[in-house]
RNA sequence: GCCCGGAUGGUGGAAUUGGUAGACACACGGGACUUAAAAUCCCGAGGAGCCGCAAGGCUCCGUGCCAGUUCGAGUCUGGCUCCGGGCACCA
């Protein structure tokens, strides 16, 4: 064994191991249990970065803890391979987005192994292939067939310069990214999935999912926010043929309705206008809300902007004609998009009538002593005709009642969340399998002719819709039915298809005739643990539930929900540099030193420390986790990353940390190389004759740290509290040895130890825990060892320490011996020199027992 | 704006169920080794103050801010401040 740690050559050396013996490659003829374990696959976007180099640590600390602990563990590893960079690298460099993905998987690909990551490779999945996406199409045709896709106008960012479809991001300010273009909402046909079908069963499964978050359980409540109400019409005053309909939340308050909303996008709003006059201000006052994003329009700390239309509607609970506006605040893509507004008890309602001089009514009696504008809270009814006298929960019954038996309304329930868009107007994702023919309408593409695949020959210039318009040999089809010409869609899906049910696709990633094997998802799912960022609590993980119960419900899984454990990790953050002129700066551009400041490259001006944010490009504090690995060794970047911070909260970047962490295993390098032929020649029996005062600690201690590390991977993930818990027992032994009568007595322990750390660590450093394990003499490789188990016996402790308090504050320390009586620790602290001084003069109240742990001693009432 | 989180020494964090606040590590200071430096090893340390020649001992304050519950609060409750994530076409 050398004396120094060279990480990059035995790195090399098991990654190499690793790979010729298949160590990680699984199937389903297993007599263990199985347990699969996904990491969310990444963006292949040229190169890793810590973000993934933190989630992949932690998914490989659960493999490889899994597999130690007797589980069939499956741990595949793919590429979500379709998205704008690759589009966006095509318009500014002219590579193709097929050649630009396919380098940059192959460049990440050998990046993730060579931080030794315990992968099946086997099972590798590529988005951005035929042979995958097509499965988006038949799934997309099976959703076509139950009326579970469907077409509708909706509006997309809209850059007139570029004649192109802009994502949000691509949105600064109202502008176009590229051309500084003022962006504007265009009207498109696009295509929808039904994911509300499926609204009330994604909220009431979320109850299932007990190894999820609670915060991530919450925002997927809030998101499709369920609301229970009323729907009713309003007639229009003196047209009959018209009436409003609207939806609340508040039926018990419709005698409170002093005004009736419309959306500005309401259809009826048209049919509502008198005279030219009315028309041109109301498409003025249209104009003027398109320009707000919808979060400004509903923003409560702004004024709310309305326009009074000349019509007014009927109030049909008492027969009163009340003002109608068409107003900002009324979106019409929630609940019917039109409202019936109680200033009296909603806070936007109110602050709109304030500003159009509308009446208020009281609609609930005020709790005593109330100051508030707007009451929501419960209470009795007031002015309220036949419902005067009832609770709030009452009256809202009775007010639904009298609707449902004039046949002018009814109870629903309503949801915040919307159906999912899927189409996009671009060139590289899945090609939407739908043709259009002069006679049939639309037609879906045949099961048989999937895939439609994606062309390769099309510009790429930014500019002019998609670049499939571009295509002949795309644009043209026969029609399946009639055989007549037919134009294809030439929209693609949303990449968030391709990451809804990817998960099921790794189980028969090579299956061509089905996108996954039902018998091998009886066998594999659900995922037992997915883990990765934050950001995707709600999106990611609400549509991989929807595809999940559609797949479910096409028969092909019998699982209804994909992922039983959840763990969101928190983002990798770093320090800033900016120059008040030239922006961020990168730490290695900036000029001077540490001592004198850094300074602008270009303007020499002294450079502001930021605040530490997340990593990104745009901020220039990335930190490029090659250098990292060719620098210390995957080793090191993974203990760094686990032991920085725990996995759910935000990790600060530390260079002193990685300089911490690769110390710590030069220094476990060498304790084993110094003491390995001593610890080789020690007996595995511990000397039965009695031991002394300090071995029977070290055995404990060894004990202990093998249960905390046990809870703490187990139990929580708490992976930097469980390497400091080996670092406890590795600077223990490091005292140990210096002891000869340790040695003399306690060889066999020492070895134990040692050995217990390199076991331990397995999980983390792989290659370092591996080697020295080899080096200790064993000729079974680690990934064949079990985990090890703790005694509850070598546990006990001999002695307790126990604090005691007075009054609670600390006063003194005692220690006694575990089996100790309650009544003895009581004299024993009463009895402590400190706690008499402190009591001199008071009289014992009462006092206060934690077993185990505390006295407190409470004098005075 | 709305929804969801977070805040603890000079720094990252620990304290798992309301019971010794600061484990472990980084940075720092001191010492050993060395011709010297690096590396390594050992020791010290939350802040303020007090007693003592010294070793050492003692007191008060302290977990973003303000209240509250409790024998006891980093932990629970209410109200704030600041920071971050998501908000439906970034993934």
């Amino acid at each position: 064994m050398e004396e120094r740690y060279k990480p990059k050559k035995i790195e090399e050396k098991w990654q190499r191991i690793w790979e010729e013996g298949k160590s990680f490659q699984v199937s389903e003829n297993s007599r263990l249990p199985k347990y699969y374990l996904l990491e969310m696959f990444p963006y292949p976007s040229g190169q890793i970065h810590m973000g993934h180099v933190r989630n992949y640590s932690i998914g490989d600390v659960v493999a490889r803890y899994k597999r130690m602990r007797g589980f069939n563990v499956l741990h595949p590893m793919g590429w979500d391979a379709f998205g704008l960079p690759a589009e966006n690298a095509a318009i500014e460099r002219g590579v193709h987005p097929s050649i630009w993905t396919e380098e940059n998987i192959i460049y990440m690909r050998n990046q993730l192994k060579r931080m030794g990551l315990s992968y099946d490779w086997e099972r590798e999945v590529a988005t951005c292939n035929p042979e995958y996406y097509k499965w988006n199409q038949w799934i997309f045709l099976k959703l076509y067939e139950r009326g579970l896709a469907y077409k509708k106008i909706s509006s997309v960012n809209w850059c007139s310069s570029c004649e192109t479809v802009l994502a949000n991001e691509q949105v600064i300010d109202g502008l176009c990214w590229r051309c500084d273009t003022p962006v504007a909402p265009k009207e498109l046909e696009q295509w929808f999935f039904k994911i509300t079908a499926y609204a009330e069963e994604l909220l009431q499964d979320l109850d299932q999912l007990a190894g999820w978050p609670e915060k991530v359980l919450l925002m997927q409540r809030n998101w499709i926010g369920r609301s229970e109400g009323a729907e009713f019409d309003l007639p229009v005053g003196g047209r009959r043929d018209l009436k409003v309909r609207v939806f609340t939340t508040r039926p018990d308050t419709v005698f409170g309705m002093a005004y009736a909303v419309l959306a500005p996008e309401h259809p009826l709003v048209d049919r509502l206008l008198d005279g030219s006059g009315e028309r041109a201000e109301v498409e003025r006052f249209r104009a003027e809300v398109l320009k707000q994003s919808e979060q400004e329009r509903t923003a409560e700390d702004r004024p709310k902007r309305g326009l009074r239309l000349s019509a007014r509607v009927v109030n049909p609970f008492n027969g009163a004609q009340i003002p109608l506006f068409i107003a900002d605040y009324v979106l019409m893509t929630y609940g019917t998009g039109a409202i019936m507004a109680v200033p009296g008890e909603d806070q936007r309602d109110w602050d709109f009538a304030k500003v159009h001089g509308l009446d208020i009514i009281e609609t609930v009696r005020r709790p005593q002593g109330w100051t508030g504008e707007a009451y929501t809270g419960d209470g009795i009814k007031i002015n309220s005709g036949f419902l005067d006298g009832l609770a709030v929960a009452d009256a809202k019954r009775r007010a639904i009642d009298w609707l449902v038996e004039r046949g002018i309304g009814e109870a629903t329930v309503n949801y915040r969340l919307r159906d999912w868009g899927i189409s996009r107007q671009r060139y590289w994702g899945t090609p939407i399998p739908i043709l259009y023919c002069e006679g049939c309408g639309i037609v879906p593409v045949p099961e048989s002719e999937l895939p439609v695949e994606l062309p390769q020959d099309v510009p790429f210039t930014g500019k002019g819709g998609s670049p499939l318009l571009e295509s002949q040999r795309f644009l043209s089809a026969s029609c399946p039915k009639c055989g007549k010409p037919a134009r294809r869609d030439t929209d693609t899906m949303d990449t968030f298809v391709d990451s809804s049910w990817y998960f099921l696709r790794y189980l028969s990633p090579k299956l061509d005739s089905a996108p996954f094997d039902p018998d091998k998802a009886g066998y594999w799912m659900a995922v037992d643990q997915y883990i990765g960022g934050v950001e995707h609590a709600v999106m990611h993980l609400l549509y991989a539930r929807f595809f999940t119960k559609v797949l479910r419900d096409l028969g092909l899984t019998k699982v209804g929900e994909p992922f039983t454990n959840l763990l969101t990790q928190g983002m990798v953050c770093k320090e800033t540099y900016r120059c008040g002129e030239h922006g961020w700066l990168f730490p290695g551009e900036m000029i001077g030193s540490e001592k004198e400041g850094w300074r602008c490259p270009q303007c020499g001006r002294a450079a502001e420390q930021g605040r530490v944010e997340k990593m990104s490009k745009s901020k220039k504090n990335i930190v490029d986790p090659e250098e990292l690995i060719t620098a210390y060794g995957a080793d090191t970047a993974r203990l760094f990353t686990l032991f920085a911070a725990p996995p759910e909260k935000d990790l600060e970047w530390s260079a002193q940390g990685v300089e911490g962490a690769y110390r710590f295993l030069t220094r476990l390098w060498r304790f084993v190389a110094q003491h390995r032929k001593a610890l080789a020649s020690a007996s595995s029996d511990l000397n039965p004759t009695e031991l002394s005062q300090n071995i029977r600690d070290l055995r404990r201690l060894i004990h202990r740290t093998i249960k905390k590390v046990t809870d703490d991977i187990e139990g929580r993930f708490h992976f930097n509290t469980a390497i400091a818990a080996v670092m406890e027992l590795l600077n223990a032994l490091s005292l140990s040895v210096k002891d000869e009568a340790i040695w003399k007595d306690g060889a066999p322990l020492i070895k134990a130890g040692v050995e217990a750390i390199v076991v331990l660590l397995y999980p983390f450093v792989p290659h370092m825990a591996s080697e020295l394990w080899e080096n200790l003499g064993h000729q079974r490789g680690l990934e064949e060892i079990r985990w090890p188990a703790y005694s509850l016996e070598a546990l006990e402790e001999e002695r307790l320490l126990i604090v005691v308090q007075v009054d609670g504050r600390v006063r003194g320390k005692i220690t006694v011996p575990p089996d100790a009586s309650k009544e003895f620790i009581e004299a024993e602290a009463l009895a402590d020199p400190k706690v008499k001084g402190f009591l001199r003069g008071k009289e014992v109240r009462r006092v206060i027992q934690v077993p185990r742990r505390l006295v407190n001693i409470v004098s005075e009432g």
